[in-house]
Order: structure tokens, then sequence, then C-alpha cells
DNA sequence: GTCTATATGCCGATAGAC
DNA sequence: GTCTATCGGCATATAGAC
């Protein structure tokens, strides 16, 4: 049996969150996810008021396990500035190709119903900011802070959705670009 | 009357994407699209295979319609590479602010019936790897031009789905993580 | 907490007449 | 080239019994 059937309302998030890993939210029916769970698909809604509301869920919950990522990668790198911006933004990456489609579906989702508070990216990361902010300078630590979430994000979406498509190595294309875009702020 | 009558192909592609850039993809129906023509659903069908033909059909006008805005770009910019550089980046992201709804579906969409030539975009974005190449050297230029393109659909995909909240600037951040970037390959 | 039955609605697509 | 009629399917959600 490859889902449990008993059902309290983490199951059926974690459960949510395999189905949607495995095929994409387009995809997950109520039924479906129901049946994976050895349940009818009226069941459900003892658990979860409706399908926005466990969407909603899975979304808080993919944030989360990305920002525990980034504070468990700068706990283990080196203290200097460098080497945790570096240390942060290759987890940030790490992250979302290990769970593809639950990251993409956390960041681009824009119904109000099924995402998290909009300010919930930009609050979680105000930690990188003063690492930043020591590489940048304070004055521009944010326009900083949002460049390099927007390379790596763009990165790994395009990655994603198979757009680089020509070859070569993208563990190194990555690496070279952080690089690149810490070095052109470090002047 | 928002939108003719006179149905051939073009037209209902072009009815199609204003509709997609109003509300976005998901609540497109093909009775919708029809009655924005002034005609029934089953009558698309004369123009159109089914519903994944004209979506690919968009796709593509939107990538051609970006790609040419790259060449208008380009034409106009002074010669040197990092202008020329800053100039196509530039115009990428106006062009996405401009489309937000289609250049996002045509970035991302993945089932391949709906979708160009995955080589489409790293093709047609040849030319800029050898103003690129000018910059970071030759040996480098497809890292360089990956990490570009990575930075720029990161930044307007973030910027679009409203996940940049904490107000600034979001022209002048945009500048400058471009700027920094290109800095960082030039040394 | 789970079930059956059902309401309700929408959608893409085809057949065949005009 | 457009129409009407319709097939076949699927989805979210509710009501009410067990």
């Amino acid at each position: 049996m490859p889902y449990p059937s008993q059902t309290d309302r983490p199951t059926i998030i974690a459960t949510a969150r395999t189905l949607i890993e495995d095929n994409g939210v387009e995809p997950l029916t109520l039924t479906d996810l129901a049946a994976a769970l050895g349940i009818k698909a009226p069941s459900l809604y003892r658990h979860v008021p409706n399908k926005a509301a466990l969407l909603l869920a899975i979304n808080e919950l993919t944030l989360q396990e990305l920002f525990d990522a980034f504070a468990a990668a700068l706990a283990t790198a080196p203290a200097d500035p460098h080497s945790q911006l570096q240390a942060v933004l290759h987890s940030y990456r790490t992250f979302a190709l290990a769970h593809p489609q639950t990251y993409s579906l956390a960041l681009t989702t824009t119904d109000p119903n099924e995402r998290p508070d909009a300010h919930q990216l930009e609050q979680m990361v105000l930690p990188i900011q003063a690492i930043m902010a020591a590489i940048s300078g304070t004055e521009q630590s944010l326009p900083a802070l949002r460049g390099a979430l927007a390379l790596v994000h763009g990165f790994v979406m395009l990655e994603l959705k198979g757009q680089f498509q020509r070859g070569g190595d993208l563990n190194a294309a990555f690496a070279a670009a952080v690089n690149a875009y810490i070095r052109g702020w470090q002047v």
C-alpha cells in the first residue's frame, strides 16, 4: 500500500503533496486524493474546508521547509559573508530541484485563497539581507537581495521547465552565475 | 464591440491572446472564446484542430515577439557589448511586464502539445551569446548567457507573481542587479 | 468519520444539417 | 463556415444515513 489509510489532517496534506510532486497540481482531484488515502472524496471535507485551503496549507509547508533549508545551510557554512551567501543560494536550488512541483506551485500561485501571506517570501529572507549588506553595503542590500533571489529562482525555474536544452554542466553554470553576481556587488 | 466577428485563424489566435492577457489561461474556455468572436464553440474546430494547438500557436507568437523585441533593442543601442547586453535585458523585462500572462504561459508550459520547440528559447538567444562572449570570454559564454537569462526571467517572474512586496524602486533594483551581474563577469 | 446518493455545473469534442 | 444537438466525462461540494 503506497499510502496509509489513517486519515488525519497532516496525513491528507502529506499525501496530497506526494501526488502533486508525482504528477503536478493540475491533475490533482479530490477524488484521486481520497482514493490514495483509501477513503471517498466527501470524507475529506471533515478535515479540510475545501480544496483551496488544502493547497494553501501545502504551500505554507513548502515555504517553511525552504527556509528551514536556509537555516541549515547558514549553520554549517563558513562565517564569512561570501561563503554564507553562496551556501544559502545553493541550498535554495537544491531544495527546488528536490521538490520541483511543490516549489513551482508555492512561488507562482496568485489565488489569494491558495497563497501564503504575500510577504512570506521576503519576510523569511530578511536574515539573508544582513549578509547581503556586508557584501554590497547597507544602502543597496534590498536590491542586491532581490537580484540574488531573482537569479536563483530564475535559474531553477528555467531548469525545471526544461528551458536549458543545449547541454552543458548546469551545476557549474549555476555556481559560476552566482559567483559572478556576488562578485559584481563587491566593488 | 470589443472583438471583431470576422473569424479567420489569426483573428481567433489574437482574440484568445487578449482573453488570456485579461484573465489568465485557466479560465479560458472554447465557449468563451467563441462568444468573444461572435460564433459558437464547435465552429472553432474549422480553424483549429483542438485547444492545445491553439495554445501552441499562441506560445509560438509570444516567443517570436519577444525575440523581435530583442532585435529592436540591439539595433538602437550603442555598439559596445555592455550597452548591447543591458539593452537586451531591459527589453526582455519590458516585454514581460507588457504581456504578463502570455509571457508566463510561454515560459512555464511543459505540455509537449502546447509548447514550442524546447530549443526555441535558447536557439533564438544565440545571437546574444556573442555579446556575452565579448564580456566573459568565449569559454564561459554559455554559462554567462544562462545566468543572464535566469536573472531577468527570475526577476520578472517574482515581480509578476507579486513576490516583491516590501516596496522600493523595482526599476532601479533591476538595473542594479543587471549591472552587478555584468560587472561580475568583467574580470 | 466514513459512506451513498446526488446536485450542479462545466468542459472539450463530434455528428450531421443548413 | 456556422449552426443545433448531444455525447461522455469529470469536478467540487452538500445532504443525510450509518
